[in-house]
DNA sequence: ACCCACCCTCTTTAGACAGCATGTC
DNA sequence: CTAAAGAGGGTGGGT
């Protein structure tokens, strides 16, 4: 009788009502979390952070204590770390709390609420840095909030957007009436470190719903930690051996590998073990699947991964598509599949529970030390966390892969017996302190002086163990930076932001993004296309993709023949001239990008995947736009033209020639192009267009035309200005001769 | 002259947040 | 600093 009647314990805190209802919602027991959660005071508003497995039932805890806010007249900000993961938490939320009759939204940089006003809604999900960015731009019902959760707060100790999490974490507790706060963590080291800055109870539980037993395989034999084997038998690999073993008794596997290419080459492997588990029921469900892909993608990586589908298995990486990925989660938590491969990606993401978790490396090769290291611990148990299904399996099993029998006992100690790290602050990375440092200036009146400021820092995670010895001086320095810079005055001891510097800060983009943009503004009055997706390319906020041998020849070719387009000098340095050789390749692509050349060619031309694409072109978009405004701001009108066409460009993946069209729904860079090439040139074109003439054009049928048809029936919303005056007139047309009165 | 097994050398290496204003094929 | 696997090219032996 592990679990305690929720009636029992929440009478306290709940109506009959309500905890009948909860009761409806399947709450009819608590988990030790909760329970140690309860006793240590989230329901009486309690700052805590708790530390517990995966699935051990965080989510319930802060559901909990999001239903007593709620019921008080609160509202609640639910922060995770990754989008995937605030959606699927937006959706178990809005099924929750709608119960209730409380309203969630879901706001995170790709998807936004229809309904703006955020303010109206009782639950609010969004990611690190969307609220980061509500924030900056003075949501007015930031301050309302009463209950703020922090899930995957150890994220904390994340390289590049630790410090994020951190700075927004300490705006918060030093705002006046400062919310309850809870953090929910992986185990960590330094549990209490954490719980003393947030002036929160440390709540530790190892507790788990499934038991997870962790072992070594090495030599036909699991060795698991509770001192049990297990003897398999072997198909003369390992990862192999332990895959037949576990569908054998029909079981799933979810194997870790360290790099794309080995998950793709491991999937491929597995599939002629897992073929032979495809259930009966389930072949026309992954031919089903299988096919989807392909009319979604040509590229080859995508046709591997259809091809592996219908044999029961499936990779997964960040190289496929967002769809792709959804698929391949889908059809493994049905246990349509049996077996999928994947990179680290999944180790922290979105829940997809195995029976047995393998990891097949604990090694993972470091691009800036340039030699391969141990993962840490926490991500072990990250991945070895995803074993065992609640409710499907009886026990879950984590297995590490020893080369050799000292291996085995290595394992153990670095991995299975192991204390995860301590999360340690990132806010001495510089780029991100400069870029706060801007944002807590520009947007919080209370810090505009250099001792408010000290003050701000001595509330960090970073000062509660460094003290602001250390951070002060490099905040001064950034500080300087950024007033040379333009973006903040200095009179008298007070800070204060220009228009430019808040600006910049909302636009949520690096300052020396935006600098490296005013520089080349000024040098020039104007850049061609390859110019601009350069200068995009080369900013710090833009990921660029790495040269490869092969691509020295014509990456060098293209400096010949189009090198004035580029608005710099080629470095002599040889580390700088690769960096300018893959801000090119970058370039280049966006621009095949943008002059329609199909998806599949760009993904074999520049080696990456169609998930590549969609990130970069995202990112371009992003920072062409946020260059654009800022170029206006400055009085750089031209530039600020030609950006803010450009990534309407990226944003479709179109000529100049095709924005109009592309603006319509339904439309995109493929049917644009049709509908142009059919002499459909602009939405007038199509205004006056004759249904049936439409109805010819291949691949548009009735329900397509019909809904390109309604929308120029509607009366059009404005539309953006700077796509240039035909879409003007031509809506002018459009309104007065079609439709208007 | 041609084929093929084998070996040496070269090459490459995970992930994913944000603005703004609305929707791919 | 502490790697490993796949691709590609070369070698040498056999036919």
């Amino acid at each position: 009788m592990e679990y305690t009647p929720a009636r029992q314990v929440l009478s306290k805190y709940f109506s009959q009502e309500i905890i009948s209802k909860l009761e409806e919602e399947g709450v009819k027991s608590l988990y030790p979390t909760q329970l140690l959660a309860i006793k240590n005071g989230v329901l009486d508003g309690e700052n805590i952070v708790l530390s517990a497995p995966t699935a051990s039932g965080k989510t319930l805890v802060a559901g909990l204590a999001a239903l007593k806010h709620l019921e008080e007249g609160g509202k609640v900000l639910y922060l995770v770390p990754l989008r995937a993961l605030a959606s699927e938490k937006y959706k178990e939320f809005k099924k929750f709390f709608g119960a209730f009759g409380y309203k969630t939204v879901l706001s995170t940089g790709d998807y936004d609420s229809a309904d703006p006003a955020l303010g109206k809604y009782d639950v609010i999900v969004t990611t690190n840095e969307k609220a980061d960015s509500l924030m900056r731009h003075s949501a007015p019902w930031f301050p309302s909030l009463t209950l703020i959760v922090a899930d995957e707060i150890h994220l904390l100790g994340t390289e590049k957007r630790g410090a994020t999490l951190e700075v927004l974490l300490t705006r918060i507790l030093m705002s006046e009436d400062t919310p309850q706060l809870l953090g929910l963590s992986a185990t960590i080291g330094n549990l209490e470190d954490v719980a003393r800055w947030l002036h929160a109870k440390p709540v530790k539980v190892d507790w788990r719903p499934v038991v997870l037993r962790e072992g070594v395989y090495y030599d036909e034999n699991i060795f698991f930690a509770d001192g049990s084997t297990r003897r398999i038998d072997s198909l003369g690999n390992s990862v192999l051996s332990l895959t037949y073993d576990t569908l054998r008794e029909s079981g799933q596997v979810l194997i870790f590998s360290p790099t794309r290419r080995a998950a793709v080459a491991e999937a491929k492997k597995v599939a002629n073990i897992s073929r032979k588990f495809v259930a009966e029921g389930s072949k026309r469900v992954l031919q089903e699947a299988s096919r989807k892909l392909v009319s979604l993608h040509a590229d080859k990586l995508t046709h591997e991964l259809a091809e592996l589908l219908l044999r029961g298995v499936a990779f997964h990486h960040a190289g496929l598509s967002g769809d792709a990925r959804e698929i391949v989660e889908d059809l493994f938590r049905a246990g349509h599949i049996k077996a999928v491969v994947a990179t680290p990606t999944l180790a922290a993401g979105v829940n997809l529970p195995a029976r047995r978790v393998v990891i097949t490396d604990y090694r993972r090769y470091n691009v800036e030390l340039g030699y391969q290291e141990s993962i840490p611990v926490m991500e072990y148990k990250q991945m070895a966390g995803r074993a065992g299904r609640p409710k499907f399996d009886k026990e879950g099993e984590a297995i590490l892969i020893a080369r050799s029998f000292e291996e085995v006992e290595y394992l153990f100690k670095k991995y299975i017996y192991a204390e995860p790290e301590n999360l340690q602050s990132q806010l001495g990375s510089e780029p991100v302190l400069r870029s706060q440092l801007l944002a807590v200036i520009s947007t919080d009146e209370k810090i505009r002086s250099m001792d408010m400021l000290e003050k701000f820092l001595g509330r960090t995670f970073f000062a509660q163990r460094y003290g602001t010895f250390g951070i002060l001086p490099l905040a001064r320095k950034n500080l300087e930076k950024l007033i040379a810079g333009g973006l903040i005055e200095e009179k008298n001891g007070v800070l204060n932001p220009t228009f430019l510097g808040k600006r910049i800060a909302e636009l949520y983009i690096d300052p020396d993004t935006a600098l490296e943009g005013i520089r080349l503004f000024k040098e020039h009055e104007s850049l061609e296309v390859l110019g601009y997706l350069f200068l995009v390319s080369k900013t710090p906020d833009m990921t660029t993709i790495g040269v490869r041998r092969g691509d020295y020849e014509y990456l060098e070719e293209v400096l010949e023949d189009r090198g004035r387009e580029i608005p710099y000098q080629v470095p002599q340095d040889e580390i700088e001239y690769e960096f300018f050789l893959s801000y090119l390749k970058t370039a280049l692509l966006l621009e095949d990008w943008i002059n329609e050349v199909p998806e599949d060619s760009i993904v074999e031309k520049y080696d990456v995947g169609p998930g590549d694409i969609y990130s970069l072109t995202q990112t371009a978009e992003w920072i062409s736009f946020s260059l654009s405004q800022i170029a206006e701001i400055l009085g750089f009108h031209e530039h600020s033209v030609k950006l803010s066409i450009l990534s309407k460009r990226i944003a479709h993946g179109v000529k100049e020639e095709l924005l109009e069209l592309v603006a319509l729904k339904g439309i995109g860079r493929v049917r644009a192009r049709k509908l142009y090439e059919h002499g459909y040139r602009s939405i007038y074109d199509l205004a006056v267009a004759d249904e049936k003439e439409l109805l010819r054009i291949p691949g548009f049928g009735p329900a397509l035309v019909k809904a390109i048809k309604q929308q120029l029936k509607s009366p059009v919303e404005s539309q953006e200005e700077v796509e240039g005056e035909r879409l003007e007139e031509a809506e002018q047309i459009n309104l007065e001769e079609y439709f208007g009165v």
